[in-house]
DNA sequence: CGCAGAATTGATACATCTCAAGCTGGGTGG
DNA sequence: CCACCCAGCTTGAGATGTATCAATTCTGCG
């Protein structure tokens, strides 16, 4: 509704907390400072959109704090989340007029946005914006991939283990810890958005949480809270290899 | 079963058929002329496995002539094709040493061959090479995006109009035609082929194949041989919105 | 307290899968 | 040159997983 929050705090890259993931993360000091001078912060509440397909787009950014989502959505309203946003994650394409999808915020979310022109320029001028770009690119087009087989291939009940997997996985590597055995976390996203990234309704993702749960699998305190007694027991559940597919 | 005929004939890069849309596109000829000391040609015959997923991998490649297809499979055999290779394609990941994915010859296929050191080495190096490999890398995970789409929202119907809108349109612009009106083409792809492409059962893929044709949306000529009176009427089957998210 | 959004649960419908039986066309050997 | 063979494909009948439609039930919050 509001417009969002514009902060143009000269936030130092230095005490980034995104700084060595981030599409900034191979950059000397002084390619820092050319970046520092193109950026600014933008904040979203949970909720909001951040931009809507096919709008005009003359920023790109890195997601800094919270969780965004892109979703693409058919005309009769059937809807698709194709990607997640997480903490260092890049958004937008260099090189494009217009946003492909829509992006929304699921939680209150800070990005990191350069304006594009200028970050362009940079791309071609010094090499480690576009080496990084590429690499995180590599990575999404692999990660896009393994949801392909997700989605095409995966039973209701395979797809939520799969999903509470990733995001078990992905806290415990956020907090630095090891996602075995016993694992907690909050689930950052309502049934309908694991709907709508699962390719199922609401009401068959509420039914198979509610099968894991009496299967003993998770346990379940409210609705956002999940325990894992036992990580390998959730991976039986996913169908993927018991080495889960770690490539590094 | 035999292996692959290799083929060290000093090729000329520039003659080659995919010289401006390749990895090698943007490069200027002394960069052409280290690509020729590191390049070399492979071919395979239609039904020959590339590579297997996991395999070391010490080249990456770009399709010359043929096609081929990147699959998953989960340990009790379900596949989801995740890639088609055309024409131009890349091949492999610059950093990574075991293939994701098998890699299949789904016509006679030639490729060529970068040994991967070097090639890495000449990423770092000089920039063009690593520019348009962003480039084909943000095209390809765009398409990743859209099939997400397809897999997870689509019906049988529309998975099948969009697969030979997709093939329909990527053949005329080989042939330098336009997609519209009247327009014909040959299936590069099997019946169990199309099914893994797109998340069905060989049986289903036959069915709706076959609705399309009882409606009269398309004509079949054999097998493989598909005429498409009307592309518009075909567009309207795939669940699109009219404009088809023309991106370019 | 009571409301609204989120989630659960139930009953039924339907699309796709599964299993099974033929068909078809191009190649091969007698 | 014909009969056979076989992979690829089609078609059918029935099973099944997920969607759809419709009530409830939670849960957090003003």
């Amino acid at each position: 509704m509001t417009a969002p929050d514009i902060l143009n705090v000269g936030h130092d890259c230095g005490a980034c907390p995104i700084r060595h993931r981030a599409v900034c993360a191979r950059c000397e000091a002084d390619e820092l400072q050319t970046l520092e001078q193109i950026k600014y912060y933008r904040s979203y509440q949970a909720g909001q959109t951040v931009i809507w397909s096919g709008d005009r787009m003359d920023f790109v950014a890195s997601v800094v704090t919270g969780i965004a989502t892109l979703t693409q959505t058919m005309e009769d309203g059937r809807r698709q989340m194709v990607g997640l946003l997480l903490p260092s994650d890049f958004v937008g394409r260099p090189g494009r007029q217009t946003a492909a999808y829509d992006v929304t915020a699921t939680t209150d979310l800070v990005m990191c946005c350069f304006r594009k022109k200028p970050f362009e320029e940079m791309m071609s001028k010094t090499p480690h914006v576009a080496q990084r770009l590429l690499e995180m690119t590599l990575d999404e087009l692999d990660a896009a991939r393994e949801w392909m087989l997700l989605l095409g291939r995966k039973t209701a009940r395979e797809k939520i283990a799969s999903l509470l997997a990733i995001i078990a996985r992905r806290d415990a590597h956020l907090k630095l810890k090891n996602a075995k055995g016993s694992t907690v976390f909050d689930l950052p996203l309502t049934r309908e958005e694991m709907a709508d990234y699962l390719g199922l309704t609401l009401e068959t993702v509420s039914r198979q949480v509610s099968a894991l749960k009496r299967d003993g699998v998770i346990v379940l305190e409210g609705k956002r809270h999940i325990v894992v007694p036992n990580f390998d027991r959730l991976m039986e559940e996913t169908g993927d290899d018991s080495d889960g597919g770690m490539l590094v």
